[in-house]
DNA sequence: TTGTAAGCGTTATCAA
DNA sequence: TTGATAACGCTTACAA
């Protein structure tokens, strides 16, 4: 690899003046200039991004923790949020902190020592003072799906308890006014919301809220399987099921579908996953702006590392996406 | 941040004695050794990936292009190369290719000027020529789902013949006698692969290979929908389908649907992404190994990043996962 | 407009 | 077992 001695050598001027012209403009001759990019090119030359780093202090890196590097959701955040990040000529480096306190730690000490000029960070376990204390400490932190009081202006996250509003507003509109709510477990703040959501539009129509329509257990397939066997098991009277998120309506369906009352029940899920449509019938769901989200998040990292950008919203609103699950089922079935 | 100064000197001994505790035993008085970690400790002092990559021409990194960051495919790939290599200390950087050659180049480009220690590439549009050129100029490559002649060292891809076969094999058992296939781009090596083994099958069925009953388009569900309207379009008799991926099968599913052929119709898809089990009735296909293929990958790319590992195969066997698809229908509906 | 030289935080060579 | 000191490839005062 030639490095900036080489073609400082070959062009007959000083390291000083390869940086000078390497780094836009300064006040370089044009002559020395056209000398220098020319023996670049013969060279091949492109300079070491590492010692570049070395010597400002910044690596042109921005640092991602996701809670999965698979799966329907983080997918499309990471992509939206590469795409903004690689086109500002930044460098994207994404970990997989797994929902796991320690392992979120890890995530983030191992971002650190790169060293990143921002980071990205989707932690559900981590507690909020490490995360306050780490901006605080010089990593300007971009905080997604997680909102931190005094901290909102580094924060991103979805309305959810608009989400939850739309969602059970539908339902009620369609005319069923015995709808259960199979949510993610309520230690989740955005659970919480979701409800909150549910409840307004209950009062809304009003309809009391019923303790017993309403359930919480894992985000996944599985908590969807539970929560929905826990609700026919309890002879629940019911016609409509808001899930907290995809994979739950996924699970509900399973069990719905071994009771054969998938067809007779409306449904409406959460996030709008890509396959959502691809079900039979296809899924409701409220729609979470994922790519949006990621480039936000991309934008306004950007900006932290000193990047000049667009200002961003803090805030994303949902949107009811209506399919079949919606509305095949007839209230009184 | 306290750097190894700031350590030794607080410590009372020199750079160099901190650079030896750091880096594992050398030669270090027990007396010294402790002393110094006790400082490190007291400072918080970690040391600086970026200058020892530097100083060591090693930057613990290895990094990774992918045609789509986003996608049930590549995320369960990425997910198992991060926790091979974060295990042993390095760290993953990925970035988005697009399938396309200018991309792909760009993406290449953009990571070894870091450097990386090693790289793993899913790339489909970039010339072999480049590909070999840039191993033999020191950047240890690994090879996914794409084989180069008198390159296979590097390379670890699916037997796709073997798939095709399989999945093929199994509905001709079933009493299908006329069996469809919509493959990918023909221009693709993998759909040639599915396509012997799709014929073998055949042949050993003594049934005869027809070519007015094999299509090929995009590897994505318009493809999929674009493939089955021709075959329906030209009356061709058939009562089974071979997907060349699980996107195509469902653009095909959403056409047979249409026309009411979706339960009589027998399906085997390709990939077995996750939401394959969802679909109603759900998908069989055939199963590819991608946490096998991103734990493979991880290992090899630390191998040549000098990093002892155990050693890989290099070619990953399919497997037919058998669903609601392949046994609902009969041969002569 | 250009060059010299110090510095970024490490490792590594060589003496001591 | 230790410590100076020169690298690593680049940026950036400061001087010329």
């Amino acid at each position: 690899m030639a490095t900036i001695k080489d073609v400082a050598k070959l062009a007959g001027v000083s390291k000083a003046t390869v940086s000078r012209v390497l780094n836009g403009n300064e006040r370089v001759s044009q002559i020395a200039r056209d000398k220098v990019k020319q023996t670049m090119k013969e060279l091949g030359y492109k300079p070491s991004a590492l010692a570049q780093a070395l010597a400002t202090n910044r690596s042109r890196t921005i640092g991602m923790v996701v809670s999965d590097l698979s799966g329907p959701f983080f997918g499309p955040i990471m992509k939206s949020a590469e795409k903004v990040i690689r086109d500002a000529g930044f460098q994207l480096v994404v970990t997989n902190g797994h929902g796991q306190e320690d392992r979120e730690r890890e995530a983030i000490e191992f971002m650190t020592n790169r060293p990143v000029d921002a980071l990205i960070l989707t932690v559900f376990a981590l507690p909020e003072e490490e995360i306050v204390e780490l901006h605080r400490n010089g990593t300007p932190i971009v905080l997604l799906n997680r909102r931190i009081q005094g901290f909102e202006d580094n924060c991103i996250y979805l309305d959810n308890k608009q989400g939850g509003y739309l969602a059970t507003k539908r339902m009620l509109e369609l005319g069923h006014d015995r709808v259960a709510f199979l949510a993610g477990h309520f230690t989740h703040p955005d659970s919480l919301e979701r409800l909150e959501g549910y409840q307004q539009a209950l009062d809304e129509f009003g309809i009391p809220f019923r303790q017993d329509l309403v359930f919480d257990d894992d985000y996944n397939e599985d908590g969807g399987r539970r929560m929905c066997q826990k609700l026919l098991n309890l002879k629940r009277d019911f016609s409509a099921i808001f899930c907290g998120n995809d994979l739950i309506a996924i699970g509900a369906r399973d069990v719905l579908n071994q009771h054969g009352k998938l067809q007779s029940t409306c449904m409406v899920g959460f996030d709008d996953v890509t396959f959502a449509q691809y079900l039979n019938p296809s899924l409701s769901s409220v729609f979470f702006p994922v790519e949006q989200m990621g480039e936000r998040a991309g934008h306004m990292a950007l900006a932290m590392a000193g990047h000049k950008t667009a200002a961003v919203t803090h805030v994303l609103q949902p949107r009811l996406i209506e399919r079949e699950s919606l509305m095949a089922a007839q209230p009184n079935d």
